[in-house]
DNA sequence: GCCATAGTACGACCGGCATCGAAACCGGAC
DNA sequence: GTCCGGTTTCGATGCCGGTCGTACTATGGC
């Protein structure tokens, strides 16, 4: 396969305007998906792949970060042995107007109520 | 069965702030479901069942009808022979604001997209 | 009463997705 | 070089949901 040796891991990330909303919806429609991406929203800061708090695996946990990334959701790089999840909400924001906002905030809503 | 002769047929709808949002996102995540909202949002007048144009068998289109209606997307009720449906858009919007209304914005601007 | 029309209920089939464990991999620390 | 922690890949499994055909019910018109 030729890989590089010297360039660090690269991860492929599509173009928004390459992503049909079917796939985000599938994407977002997954509980785990979604705990995933509350969690990148409320933390604000990019998490790595081991430290969301989901109830899987962790090579499941793997699969739902591939699936968030090919549908546009979120970016991935690595840093060090380490790889770093971000959302990308303002190119959703442009390309999905409202959508990722409504579903977190919603979510949001909606596991507070469950607190309370 | 004890079932009154009398009146007319009637059909349960669930109050939305009994529906979860995973059931709402479930509901909209199937393209023909979409599909149907998007013929609902765009008619702005009620349809009957028969007159959406899904590539399903009727039976099948029943079964995405109820469970948008289970979902708390649309209403139905009968008149005569037939089976309107309607958008339950306000209540929507009050319970998870911004949501429906994102997907079927996204789903024209795709639909127009694919046109052009 | 009888028929036509509209929609529903049921059961079966099937494909796809979430899930897992185990093994491989990669980069950095020592 | 060697080890280790973190992450990924692979294959297998099991479940759930979309689909259909058919039989059924209900309403309204004749």
């Amino acid at each position: 396969m030729a890989r590089p040796r010297t360039a660090a891991r690269t991860v492929e990330h599509p173009d928004l305007s390459e992503v049909s909303l079917q796939q985000v919806l599938e994407a977002l429609v997954d509980p785990v998906r979604r705990m995933v991406v509350s969690q990148l929203a409320g933390a604000g800061e990019d998490k790595s792949c081991g430290t969301f708090d989901a109830p899987v695996s962790l090579s499941t946990l793997t699969h739902h970060l591939n699936v968030l990334r090919e549908a546009g959701v979120i970016r991935q790089y690595y840093v060090g042995t380490a790889k770093l999840n971000t959302l990308r909400a303002d190119e959703m924001e442009e390309q999905f107007p409202g959508l990722l906002t409504a579903v977190v905030d919603a979510s949001a809503a909606e596991s507070e109520a469950g607190v309370a």
